[in-house]
DNA sequence: CTGAAAGCGCTTACAG
DNA sequence: CTGAAAGCGCTTACAG
């Protein structure tokens, strides 16, 4: 910048203005400037420019890629919801930092990420099995937000869809087909899925005639662990009329899993997945599915994340959610 | 940094020798520093780190985020590679940038960013169409690594599997059963799959009996739209006796489309699909199809980049690929 | 409308 | 083994 400076005839301080595009410098000397920049290819150096203006302008974007590596997703929804935050932090100029979780999470981490000024704030994709590390940087006061279960007594800022509903609305699903044995396949230990799972039972409560409800927990939610944990349940117990996956991904697992112990949906138990992936429509059975709504949610979250970050206390928000009738 | 000099009762330099673990300080010396640091919670500032070591420890890796919204993605391939390439960089201390590919392509924001120095340097995962604006990237000497169509040719570092080998195994597959009228389905102005496509002729010309070989481009890459236009082929065209899919998704949107028509894999077509998901193997039917091994892929990527930062010339590298012979 | 001065928070020779 | 000085490349009052 010294040396657009000395090339342009003026000072460091109105190179700054001119690049920043401060209104008040004058016209001619705005075009000299900017003519000198051109040529030279300059660029202002970021790293300098945040140094100085105590703030990084990126954001930290905490998803569990590693649990995706060969295989081990539960569900491709988790990248819609990431290309969604990706657009709007570039629509506000912010970077996106991702950071793979740690090994031990602990609100240390992402505290130090702040206090080292790296990110000015975090947005976590999937809250997962760290509800205790959210709680505690909740208490410090640092700037995130979550997708996932909103829970109005958690401490935090959580943007998600209506788990409970697409628990309840499965569990209709179930009625209107006349079925009395579900089963709940899903690891409740994370809050999004143990909203379903609650929902579920809800449902099984207010149903007219008696339901039994049973539950497989799939600890690894992949679409391989899911069919090879469902496949075990056949062999060792009855086989459920009604399944409720904890994804449409999850639910291609199951029919895969029935199918070899000579079960077919609908005719043998009703289906019902969450997250209506594109192929969920062209499956073979068509796969029944709650759909969550995510085209806002990238938008959502940034915008709160920025409430936040400027000191303000954003509210949580849940999105809607709707059955998917097909075939299942 | 400096607070923390004076209530140890040393200097700004042996509070920096001490953070960043250099041997030359009095062990005395080392213990107060620290215990005072951590006191209160202290941490140093990025920022300035980077701003006087002028070098920024972030990675840029670009991926087309954007075509995957609203299902647009062609396969949750890349995003093993993703995992990879997030694992690689945590273990060298770097950090990773997502960067959003841009909607006019050009070399000159990639510039811009390493100017800026906002990145030491970039990993492209795919290059898609961009491959003109890599050979200017190369140009101007900038530091990348791409993960894609490999060819000794282009005067940048590509990691990639054999997509030649890759067409060239689907056309012995149908050769073996008998096909004689194969399809090809995909965008054959993406590298990697026109390299495919070319495995697929050189095998249709090899083969003993004469061969038909069609192509039907996609030009979207994802599951609804290739269901479509494989539909809509379908309807205008003789089916074909052979299919050759750019991924399992588009596979199993082939399988669809094929059902809709009244035809059936094995039966009455051979189907190859790429990159063999997991869920490629309990599909009805299951799915012939390319193994990548992308394992390796993301330290690979990494080692070669770091590599290029530090002035060097990493060369290209070609990755195993093998079909994995399933019912279709 | 413009510039001189100070400072963001570090690290790197250099001298001792 | 330690510190004084300089500087990485910007921007922000402040003064004119």
């Amino acid at each position: 910048m010294a040396d657009i400076a000395r090339l342009s005839g003026v000072s460091k301080p109105t190179v700054s203005r001119v690049l920043n595009g401060s209104p008040l410098v004058a016209e001619e000397t705005r075009e000299k400037v900017l003519a000198v920049a051109r040529e030279h290819d300059y660029r202002i150096n970021r790293t300098a420019q945040r140094l100085r203006q105590t703030r990084s302008d990126s954001i930290g974007v905490v998803l569990d890629l590693g649990s995706y590596r060969s295989g081990r997703i539960a569900d491709p929804f988790v990248f819609d919801l990431l290309a969604g935050v990706s657009d709007a932090l570039a629509a506000n100029n912010l970077d996106l930092m991702l950071t793979p979780p740690r090994r031990r999470e602990s609100a240390g981490f992402y505290h130090d990420q702040i206090a080292a000024r790296m990110v000015d704030g975090f947005i976590f994709l999937g809250q997962g099995v760290r509800d205790p590390v959210l709680r505690e940087l909740a208490g410090h006061d640092l700037p995130f937000v979550v997708w996932g279960a909103v829970d109005p007594d958690e401490p935090y800022c959580a943007v998600g869809s209506d788990n409970l509903l697409g628990g309840r609305l499965a569990a209709a699903h179930f009625a209107r087909m006349g079925r009395r044995n579900w089963l709940f396949v899903g690891d409740t230990a994370q809050s999004e899925v143990r909203l379903r799972f609650e929902g579920l039972e809800n449902g099984a409560a207010d149903s007219p005639e008696p339901v039994s409800l049973e539950r497989l927990r799939c600890s690894e939610m992949s679409y391989t662990s899911t069919y090879r944990e469902v496949a075990g349940y056949l062999r060792e117990l009855p086989a459920p009329d009604a399944v409720f996956a904890y994804s449409d991904t999850a639910a291609m697992a199951i029919v895969a899993a029935f199918r070899q112990a000579g079960l077919e949906a609908p005719r043998d138990y009703a289906l019902v997945g969450y997250n209506n992936l594109p192929q969920s429509a062209h499956f073979t059975p068509t796969l029944t599915t709650i759909e969550q709504q995510t085209q806002v949610a990238g938008a959502m979250l940034v915008d709160k994340l920025l409430e936040a970050i400027g000191g303000g206390r954003p509210g949580s928000a849940l999105l809607p959610t709707r059955l998917i009738l097909r075939e299942t």
